[in-house]
DNA sequence: TTGTAAGCGTTATCAG
DNA sequence: CTGATAACGCTTACAA
């Protein structure tokens, strides 16, 4: 039951070599004759060796270095969770000799973006965490880092051809079939649902239109439903300014049926603000993201369930995957899909509570 | 930002003795001078010094023995993911010399459960995870537990007054006042609710009953839902035979406008095989568990919503309390709320992906 | 190509 | 009461 946990001295003595020589074959340091590498490494194979990380962090005594750059939590608090994430990770790994330094921007700035990327390299990093929430922008900094050969991890918004290290977030399309359902669910009869985007530049945001892609798909896969549930998509600008209301007014009036509103972001609590001021049309409100403002409505009943995507499990997993490329040498998975967890009032506390 | 990480060294040089004085004073082993502890023990605040925990667990060469007292897997899935949990904990507290051994027993035979929990007073512990499913058998180990001082952590099943380190699991009263909403989520008129219990022994199991007092909260608590749906509860013994049908049979055909059950047990499926073979009701069903059986059915849609307890992931945070209290010495909290996953057609890869 | 020895931060033993 | 010192398993010069 309990292996006698063997270390490189065992090896050694197995081989009749020294624990140097080991270290050499088993990093690859070459200066080795490939016999005794062969013999060495078919010991190790043999005994099941693992090395002891630990004791390997305190004989290494290196640091290493990882920059995350991600919008500013202070001016929007979903990105104050990540960077929670983030801090929490770094936290844990300390002891690893892992160092954090954020490098945050205003994520209606590009500018900012680009100033914060390019000071970055300054850094001599071993590694990146980066939300690339500028499409465009954010490719050849991409290309510049893989030729630098340093590792990064992207979150949030997912980009292909990146050539990341691996992806966290949430599988977009998923989460609007999701949405779907939730609007779906136990309605009486046919009707019609609204897909709202509320951001400022959606044709650089691919994942809102991901999530419409799979509300919509949710409706058309299923025969039964397509017929009688129509889907509509709005691009709604200027949260809080009137002509948002009247975006809305115009939209209610023209689909008398509408049933459900899906809305892409985390602002849903614009929506809710709407449709507390106008006669009751019984309409339900899907979103994302548990934020003040949303939950205070969740709590009104004015928003019916909320898609937590998880920012800072997003930033703690993404720390952690660097982590595990670095310090710990273990391959990581080139995607975490976090769960898409449905938030309603009744279960709401548990998922603030965990995120402690 | 880089703080120089300080050393029981600097503290040492800083109180002009050595680290063996300072060593004794972090950890109350007396043999010096009140003058110099006090001392040393100023510096140490001042300093703000973080004991290297990797270096400690190196240099402290003890192993720390956990057992895990719990229903065998082979005869329940459910606990079987228990098990993975805890033995994923065990491989990540493997280097920090956390040991486990898992003590199974057959959870109908009360007389394993009380074979096994003996068997663990010989091993000599330093800690033990007990899911207590046996509610009365179970008190006089906690008294022996605490009467030895091995600390211990209950999981799945909570005893208020056992005197446990901790308990892991989930809220039972709020479960089934989501599986209440769940199940009334556009209900488009008043109807009648089953809270069917599929249990051995309910009297026996106290979180079975929380269920349904949550169940019953959500529609007393809103005057407007508490006339027009009615609840009713049912103990259904020996699913699969025939005479389980007959119970059914019996309560539909008595409450004709039953539009939901919700189950309190893992064991939706039973329903979900009666359902099937029956003409259609339209009835919803709410249950508990990521089984196989219940994800065909789900996937098939005669189950709507599964609420997650999450077994895996009670194991190992209740390993990971143990070690937090044993080999990090943190104060663990007194109770770990999982959240209440709510699980449908369309996120349920996810969970079982985030279950690796 | 190989072996040796010092060092990482801590614990634990043992002599003063 | 106190201070050296070996040990934990591994890395990394450096010497052979």
């Amino acid at each position: 039951m309990n292996k006698p946990t063997i270390r490189i001295k065992d090896i050694a003595q197995k081989a009749n070599v020294s624990i140097g020589t080991v270290d050499r074959v088993l990093h690859n340091r070459g200066r080795v004759s490939e016999e005794v590498r062969v013999k060495i490494l078919q010991i190790i194979e043999e005994l099941d060796y693992q090395p002891n990380m630990i004791a390997r962090t305190l004989g290494t005594n290196r640091t290493y270095r990882i920059a995350a750059l991600i919008p500013d939590g202070t001016i929007d608090p979903y990105w104050q969770e990540s960077q929670n994430g983030i801090e929490k990770a770094g936290k844990e790994l300390q002891i690893y000799g892992v160092q954090i330094t954020q490098y945050r921007f205003n994520q209606h700035d590009v500018q900012a973006f680009i100033d914060q990327a390019t000071a970055l390299a300054q850094a001599n990093l071993d590694g990146i965490l980066v939300a690339p929430v500028f499409y465009r922008e954010s490719l050849p900094f991409f290309e510049q880092w893989h030729a630098l050969s340093i590792p990064f991890v992207l979150f949030n918004t997912q980009i292909e051809e990146s050539n990341s290290l691996s992806y966290i977030g949430q599988d977009a399309f998923q989460s609007g079939s999701l949405a779907g359902k939730l609007l779906h669910y136990g309605q009486p009869e046919g009707c019609t649902f609204l897909v709202a985007h509320i951001a400022e530049d959606i044709a650089n945001s691919a994942h809102l239109l991901g999530k419409e892609k799979g509300f919509r798909a949710y409706f058309s896969q299923q025969p039964a439903l397509a017929s009688s549930y129509k889907v509509i998509s709005a691009d709604l600008k200027k949260p809080g300014d009137i002509s948002f209301f009247h975006q809305l007014d115009r939209l209610l009036d023209h689909y008398p049926d509408m049933k459900g509103i899906f809305v892409t972001t985390s602002k849903a609590y614009e929506i809710a603000t709407y449709l507390q001021h106008t006669p009751e049309r019984n309409i339900r409100l899907v979103g994302y993201d548990l934020l003040e403002k949303n939950l205070a409505f969740m709590e009104e009943g004015l928003i019916d369930f909320i898609i937590n995507q998880n920012p800072q499990g997003q930033g703690y997993w993404g720390i952690q995957f660097l982590a595990d490329h670095l310090v710990f040498k273990k391959k990581v998975a080139l995607r975490k899909n976090l769960p898409l967890d449905i938030i309603t009032r009744e279960n709401l506390a548990y998922y603030l509570e965990a995120a402690q």
